[in-house]
DNA sequence: ACGACGCTGACGTTGCGTCAGGGTCC
DNA sequence: GGGACCCTGACGCAACGTCAGCGTCG
């Protein structure tokens, strides 16, 4: 069963464009494309991977992190990914004191 | 006293290019530009207002912001700024639970 | 006169959204 | 045959860095 971009694009919740970008930069690449039309059809294995790639997306990982990593998952990283975030947080945590810092000289 | 582009670049310790943006974008425009050569000008002023500029994209403002706001600079920018942070504090929190998740599946 | 410095583009980055201007399917 | 669907570009966003190719200052 090959599906239609469009159908594709329904079945998994993502959108035709996306689906097209993904396809560009080889990370999704469809099953079939048709020579003459341009045509892209895709599988139903193609859903299993593309969830996997939403949800590694949701777990903080870029596009292109994924494309390198999605054929062989290891736990470091998925630890990197971890202390990474861990350091966003803290700049984030600086950031607010010096809000607060600076708020402080305003009214003062 | 006026300093041309790469002295005015290394006294405020900016890049060149950076300082073409700021102009660009009009957040920090040249005090003299010539109109025959176009090489930028800028004045002693001028370096308090970079400071000030610097200052704000500490606390994380974009460029955007910045120039909308610094010429009046009231707390709740830096109240709706906080709580941006904040929630953002959240979610890279929410996505550290998630990648725990999805490591404790994969050992499992 | 020549080396350091200045100028204006244009492309690259990230992940698509949003037209524009067409072909294709049934 | 016509409406829904597909295609390939190109621009836009944030904040510059990095050439390329050429003019200017002292």
């Amino acid at each position: 069963m090959l599906y239609k971009i469009g159908d594709f694009a329904k079945i998994t919740n993502t959108s035709v464009k996306t689906l097209r970008f993904y396809g560009d930069i080889g990370l999704l690449i469809p099953e079939r494309v048709d020579v003459f039309t341009g045509y892209r059809y895709y599988s139903d294995e193609q859903i299993e991977r593309l969830k996997l790639i939403q949800k590694l997306k949701d777990l903080g990982f870029s596009l292109e992190e994924i494309r390198k990593n999605i054929d062989n998952l290891t736990d470091d990283i998925f630890l990197s990914k971890r202390d990474e975030f861990i350091d966003k947080i803290n700049d984030y945590k600086g950031k607010i004191k010096r809000i607060d810092m600076f708020r402080s000289q305003l009214k003062g």
